[in-house]
RNA sequence: GCGGGCGUGGUGAAAUUGGUAAACACGCUGGCUUUAGGUGCCAGUGCUCGAAAGAGCUUGGGGGUUCAAGUCCCUCCGCCCGCACCA
């Protein structure tokens, strides 16, 4: 049989075999099919959040995967490689709302698609494991986890301000807010008070934070992020008090700088500050605080946010009494102050930060040095304030004259001796809100009694099922609300009548902890089997966009944690190992359906064949950088593929099974140094992060080898089995990232099966060459080059490099200073 | 403003971690094959000067360390990403 490549026939064949010997699947520890014989290797890409078509996205995600999958596979890993759908959501629940299609209907639809281009790109995927999220025997046990959590205090609902868009009158989730828009209508945000359902992240921050140091290897930039995210700051919360007539109250504040106490001059709040309407009832203030606080509640976030915006605020009339120094403070309402950051309200040091100081200028106020020193660049006053730094203390009573680093702790202990503050941390984090005013989502199992309050649904009574209805419209609450039948239950406590809750979860709690679900997916008694997961986590390499850095690998943190403090689970950190992929683009700009610049990764599996698609998306650049779609190289990658499998039609017909000899010579030997160069080469590629694209080039550089030396090859047996031996194990080397291809060719060749081959290894008796490429310089530039024994000593490099008629013409009668000779490598001559 | 990343040919990029800058691929040029186009195969291709041999220059700019710097240090410039009135 000959003619050209045509990718269809061969992968088509091979994905029949790999679905019908289910050649992927492995069975967990205790099953029939286990093997204990190899340590466990965890590989797992993002699930897809399945709407219309896979997208290039997903082509590079699950490529890069799937190489490591087979790459670990046979360096004797026993690899679990799973795959599902988060298939809750709020696409499909928007699609609903303009089409009138159930968001099951055309949720299933796309994860049909998603199914097809998965076999369809040849991904080793064990399908006995798949899972969906939006299936009862999923979110049951969502819903189960929710449970868990509350019985535990880490789940609880409270009254809180969302994000909602007046328009579509809904609750928004964070990611759908963009610029303070909504996402779908462009229409403003406002914040609304609304009774919601939380998860206790902020008591896992400190956690979250010190397990970095339990990762294997993440990428500096992610966890960068998440520390920010998480905004952990030290300082001290220390109490002023207004203590005029007709009020009493105290009013903390968080600060990180108690060593600039003296130097508070005014005190401010946020215009949500709830004491705000006590301090001013029935005062001359009263009207002006008023107007004040009800301008900035009808301001977007956007605008109070603004970069540049001038200070606003408005004197309250009133004062609080600095504990340091006794001295008696003005008050303030002003929109800088954020209520939901620290106390909600500041002891604001004009002396000593920029903002204090910009709203000290602009009403008038005070400015007050506490610390000695000067910031020329902050374009502050002439005395240099406001200075951020550090410096002796002036000003601030018994402490003048210290460091204010080394004062620091001696004033907050201070503070608490008077009972006026203590040592107190801070976090920018903050709960995590859990429901959402949705129809297509886990609905929270809580059901409220008029006589029991809220009350969890007993865990038999799980799964709580989302019913089917016809109008997914929001009107200011979810459109399960609609469903009267559904709504009203049976108290599970005293079975009196009761309303079940009519919010559905975050989609973010589903993907939080699939990767568990998949160890043990068809268990129907409980979650997982804890021994499963034992046995399988942590993921060992966890592969994704970046776009996920925070939420969905932070929520995933917390939530690993959680269960395994309630003995669910023994790690505490789920994935080792994280590589965030980056993004692919066209014409340099990210693909958009309204910028028609998307590539659909079916079409170029349909001409090119999948391999080709595949081999590209890893060849274009280091995976973890993004990179621009070009259509020339992906024929490019599909020229290659082809010359390799001619190579292969060639070399079958022209040699037969044999291993080249011992005594192998010449450019016989030349190749198969060549062949185990590649190996080495992309074995290393393989260990350091994922350098694909090198690795796929030293195959490309095998292959150009073998083309130029075949012809003179042929007609040696030993020849003829280096260029088979070439041949085959380019096709093993590019099974990675070609599996058909890489399979069929080494099949061919060899007659047996590559992914039950073990990872080729060098010899490396046939990496190192006895002559060398001695470069010769002069003073450090390159004048020849010479092949030199590569035993060669020292003295006899010199000479072989002064022998050179190039060297010596640039030496002439010039003086030698010094002789630099690095073996097998070169020689450096310095004259002057 | 804070934090992180990056800057190399016409393009995507590589460089064994201080030792041949530009591997591999795209593109381009030429040759061969082909009835022709495409495909395929072979060769050339950083820039400047030169017919050539060869010489000089070159990793965002400037400076430094070193026999030797894309790589290390200082400094400036530019781009990308994240967070941001966070007290």
């Amino acid at each position: 049989m000959s003619g050209g490549y045509d990718p269809k026939t061969i992968e088509s064949k091979w994905q029949r075999v790999w679905a019908e010997e289910k050649t992927w699947e492995v069975a967990n520890p205790g099953q029939p099919g286990c093997d204990d014989s190899k340590p466990k290797s965890y590989v797992l890409e993002m699930l897809p959040y399945p709407s219309g078509e896979p997208h290039v996205g997903h082509l590079k995600c699950y490529a890069v995967g799937d190489a490591i999958a087979h790459f670990r596979r046979r360096q004797g890993f026993e690899v679990i490689h799973p795959m599902g759908y988060d298939s809750f959501g709020l696409p499909a629940e928007n699609n609903a709302i303009k089409t009138g299609e159930s968001p099951r209907a055309a949720t299933e639809r796309s994860i049909a698609s998603f199914q097809r281009q998965f076999r369809e790109w040849g991904i080793s995927i064990d399908w006995s494991r798949e899972l969906a999220t939006h299936t009862p025997e999923y979110y049951r046990w969502t819903q189960w986890i929710f449970l868990q959590l509350y019985e535990r205090g880490l789940a609880y609902r409270t009254e809180a301000p969302v994000q909602w868009c007046p328009k579509d009158a809904t609750v928004l989730a964070n990611e759908q807010v963009v610029d303070g828009r909504c996402e779908r209508c462009g229409t403003e945000v406002v914040r609304k008070n609304l009774e919601q359902w939380f998860f206790k992240i902020t008591d896992y921050a400190d956690r979250l934070l010190a397990d970095f140091d339990r990762l294997e290897s993440w990428p500096e930039h992610v966890i960068t992020m998440q520390r920010n995210w998480i905004g952990r700051s030290e300082g001290a919360q220390v109490v002023f008090r207004c203590q005029e007539s007709e009020v009493d109250l105290d009013f903390p504040v968080f600060t990180t700088r108690p060593d600039t106490l003296f130097g508070a001059t005014f005190f401010v709040l946020a215009p949500e500050h709830p004491e705000l309407e006590r301090l001013v009832a029935g005062t001359p203030a009263e009207e002006a605080v008023r107007e004040y606080v009800n301008r900035v509640g009808r301001e977007s976030a956007e605008e109070r946010g603004a970069e540049d915006r001038e200070k606003t605020g408005v004197p309250l009339g009133r004062s609080v009494v600095n504990p340091v120094n006794g001295e008696e403070i003005p008050m303030f309402v002003a929109d800088y102050v954020l209520m939901e950051y620290g106390t909600g309200a500041i002891m604001a040091v004009p002396g000593h930060d920029s903002r204090d100081y910009e709203f000290a200028q602009k009403f008038g106020l005070p400015v007050k040095r506490v610390i000695e020193g000067s910031d020329e660049e902050a374009g502050g006053n002439a005395e240099g304030l406001p200075y951020p730094g550090d410096g002796p203390m002036v000003n601030s009573g018994r402490f003048d004259g210290r460091g204010n680093r080394e004062a620091y702790a001696e004033i907050v202990e201070w503070l608490k001796s008077e009972g006026r503050g203590e040592a107190s941390v801070n976090y920018r984090l903050r709960d995590w809100l859990v429901s959402r005013q949705r129809y297509w989502g886990a609905p929270i199992p809580i059901v409220y009694c008029e006589q029991c309050g809220a009350v969890p649904v007993p865990d038999e009574q799980l799964p709580v099922e989302l019913p089917e209805i016809e109008d997914y419209a929001p009107r200011g609450k979810s459109p399960l609300a609609a469903a009267e039948d559904w709504v009203a239950t049976e108290c599970p406590k005293c079975g009196g009548s009761a309303r079940r809750e009519t919010d559905t979860m975050d989609t973010f709690v589903d993907s939080s902890w699939y990767f568990i679900r998949y160890l043990d997916s068809k268990n129907r008694e409980a979650a997982w089997e804890r021994s499963a997961a034992a046995h399988w986590l942590p993921v060992d390499q966890y592969i994704g966009g970046v776009e996920h850095a925070i939420l969905h690998l932070m929520y995933a943190r917390f939530l690993t944690k959680a269960l395994a403090d309630l003995g669910h689970l023994e790690v505490q950190e789920p994935f080792a190992n994280l590589f965030a992929q980056g993004m692919i683009t066209r014409d340099g700009a990210k693909m958009s359906k309204s910028k028609g610049n998307t590539v659909s990764p079916g079409e170029y599996v349909e001409r090119y064949g999948a391999d080709t698609a595949r081999t590209y998306v890893c060849f274009m650049g280091p995976p973890e950088r993004g990179g621009d779609w070009s259509d020339e190289g992906v024929e490019g990658v599909n020229r290659f593929l082809s010359r390799l499998w001619r190579l292969c039609e060639e070399v079958e017909e022209r040699t037969i099974a044999g291993e080249p000899g011992a005594a192998i010579a010449g450019s016989a030997r030349d190749l198969l140094a060549k062949a185990h160069w590649a190996i080495d080469k992309s074995t290393r590629d393989f260990q350091r992060g994922f350098q694909f694209n090198t690795a796929i080039s030293a195959v490309m550089e095998l292959v150009n080898d073998a083309y130029r030396l075949k012809d003179g090859l042929y007609g040696d047996p030993d020849g003829a089995a280096a260029v088979r031996f070439a041949t085959a194990t380019a096709a093993s080397l590019i099974f990675p990232f070609a599996p058909h291809l890489g399979g069929e060719v080494f099949e061919r060749l060899r007659g047996e099966r590559v992914w039950e081959q073990p990872w080729p290894e060098a010899d490396p008796a046939l990496l190192v060459s006895d002559t060398v490429t001695l470069i010769v310089q002069v003073n450090g530039k390159l004048r020849d080059r010479i092949e030199a024994p590569a035993e060669a000593s020292q003295e006899r490099l010199l000479e072989l490099a002064r022998a050179s008629e190039k060297v010596s013409a640039h030496l002439d009668d010039k003086e030698v200073v010094k002789e630099i000779v690095v073996p097998g490598k070169l020689v450096n001559v310095v004259v002057r």
